[in-house]
DNA sequence: AGCGTGGCGGAAAGCGCTTTCCAGCCCAGC
DNA sequence: GCTGGGCTGGAAAGCGCTTTCCGCCACGCT
């Protein structure tokens, strides 16, 4: 069974130089080092499937080939297409990318840092955050601290943090666009279903909705928190029905929650878009089935993972950089003019 | 910046006692250690922020606390439930996943079994593969063999390898059940919308609805291959409607490409269920919220990544075990009788 | 009293690699 | 002819940890 290793020095032994010798050709690659001895130490590796111990090398050099990618729930769409981001660039990069979910639990997110720092990780994305408990925040904020003192460097993606880079989306905009649009459509009264108002996402959502609506001399909406989930938004659809507004139409702040409040509505009776219209925020790929087709602001969400893994690996600067995407308007058939 | 970090000989200086006695405190725990000088060690470790530097605990014990995941594409529902179940498992063991997407490009999976081999990940889950290439499936058998014999555990879902562990649904019973099923509805004329031929998960599935038919005394189905992704659906589904036949009732072989599918029908105006039934493969969790609700045969996906993540980790043994799970027919909207 | 014995602390030898430093060597320049 | 400098190869000192081995001490037994 447990065959050892082939070994730098193993391959040096063959090829008969010196374990510095062999280490220049395989890997550092400051130092010149002449054509045949250079060949011979390539030929041996090869034959003997040399491969080099990562541990060590990260032990030697004192920085590793791990890059770290923390989100909530990989089966959340929102999530698996920025990871697929993230690893595009990591792989394209020769590194290897260590996948932490927090499950939504509070001190995860910082659990998992730790154990990033513990590998020396050399960069981390942190995609989804919240902003809840003061302890765990001020706990992230240290761990955040010490894994950048170490050298490693951090971005997050939507929700930025003490000086990290970040990739934000046109959060605030892009839902007052959606605002206009809706309100052109002929919609005087609205419901909004809102995730947990700490998250900042939330927030600027629902500000930037509101924001379009007076724009437009609407009146403001019904706003009804849930969790940031498909299940949320299943729960917030239903409370909006018992609530019996005149609202013609719903806007959930992100799409999961949109399909979960499509799902409440289709249970109910509630046709979508006859009786009531409704849009989404992040146009996940799901989206391309569902029927009706949602209505949406469009997030080029495996380009901001890829935004975020280049930040992280592109040397980085001293300034904390801030990438911004903008969302662009899609309307599809769930929203209908009134 | 880059403050140095923490060492055991730090904590151990600080705390008075020798380097054996800190990592016999905090790491290995074969040994007694006084109550004093613990707690000694354990107040200053804690003072300190040590943590230990996980590469030089790799490099010192010959095994890391890696686990690698390779799947085709993180994104794809199926995959990421799978390594929803994968990871959990693997936190609650204080192991650390690290992600390898191959893209479904040949030689990808050998590479990636390489790089997790130099990190000395002590097991991998490889969910997802392909019999192609002859030159591609002999390095991966080579590699699976450096892999193992480093002491490293293989497990596949799915698709069984060269004496690895396995996690098999019950592809073929499950087939053969849904065929039944949908006999039974009182449909006679089938087609299956099928994966790549050399892909064992598909030819399983295909043999098994084959079988079923059969067992109802019926024809066998018009089979049309595609690629096993949504767009594989899509694009087998247009050649079915070219074609012309009269089946009443389409198989695909997995849930992506029956979404992939009703997309192309429902374009081309073919009502699901009125003018043609159709039904899947796996139970993706998207499926909840399409319209109409697509029959399928459910599979676990997220237990079977955590059965697959135990196998791996639980000791292993020397013959290659094999969990069956098996798949419940589930019928929905999207099958009606004939 | 003499001598195992068991328990616990510490010294030190690695783990596999990188990288500094030094030793040759060859060539150019005075 | 000798010195200085540019190259290349090798010896060896770590990187931060684990773990073996040894030594010391306190006991308990004959």
């Amino acid at each position: 069974m447990s065959a050892r290793q082939v070994t730098l020095a193993e391959v040096a032994r063959q090829a008969g130089v010196s374990l510095a010798t062999a280490s220049r050709v395989l890997n550092g690659s400051t130092r010149q080092v002449s054509d045949e001895l250079r060949d011979r130490v390539l030929m041996t590796a090869e034959v003997l499937g040399y491969v080099a111990n990562a541990s060590a090398q990260a032990l030697a050099r004192n920085s590793s080939s791990l890059v770290g990618l923390v989100v909530h729930d990989i089966t959340d769409p929102y999530f698996s297409s920025i990871a697929a981001g993230v690893t595009k660039v990591a792989e394209a990069a020769g590194l290897v990318v260590v996948l932490g979910t927090t499950g939504r639990t509070p001190g995860r997110e910082a659990e998992l840092l730790s154990t990033l720092r513990a590998h020396r990780a050399r960069a981390v994305v942190l995609a989804g955050s919240r902003t809840t408990d003061r302890k765990a925040q001020a706990r992230l904020a240290s761990e955040i601290e010490a894994f950048t003192s170490l050298g490693g460097r951090i971005a997050c993606v939507s929700q930025a943090k003490l000086g990290t880079d970040t990739v934000v989306p046109g959060n605030r905009a892009g839902a007052r666009a959606l605002a206009r649009e809706l309100a052109a459509l002929g919609h005087k009264r609205f419901a909004v279903l809102a995730g947990p108002a700490d998250l900042v996402v939330t927030r600027d959502r629902l500000a930037g909705f509101k924001a379009g609506l007076a724009d437009a001399g609407l009146a403001a909406p019904t706003v009804i928190d849930g969790a940031f989930t498909r299940d949320g938004g299943y729960d917030a659809a239903l409370e909006l029905l018992a609530k019996k507004t005149k609202a013609t139409c719903v806007f959930a702040v992100n799409d999961v929650m949109a399909m979960g409040a499509m799902a409440a509505l289709r249970e109910r009776g509630v046709r979508v878009p006859e009786d009531i219209s409704i849009a989404g925020f992040d146009d996940i790929p799901t989206l391309r089935d569902t029927v009706p087709a949602l209505s949406t602001v469009r997030l080029p969400l495996e380009e901001m993972g890829e935004q975020a893994a280049r930040l992280v690996l592109d040397g980085g600067s001293d300034v904390p950089r801030t990438v911004r995407v903008a969302g662009e308007v899609v309307l599809r058939a769930s929203t209908q003019s009134n």
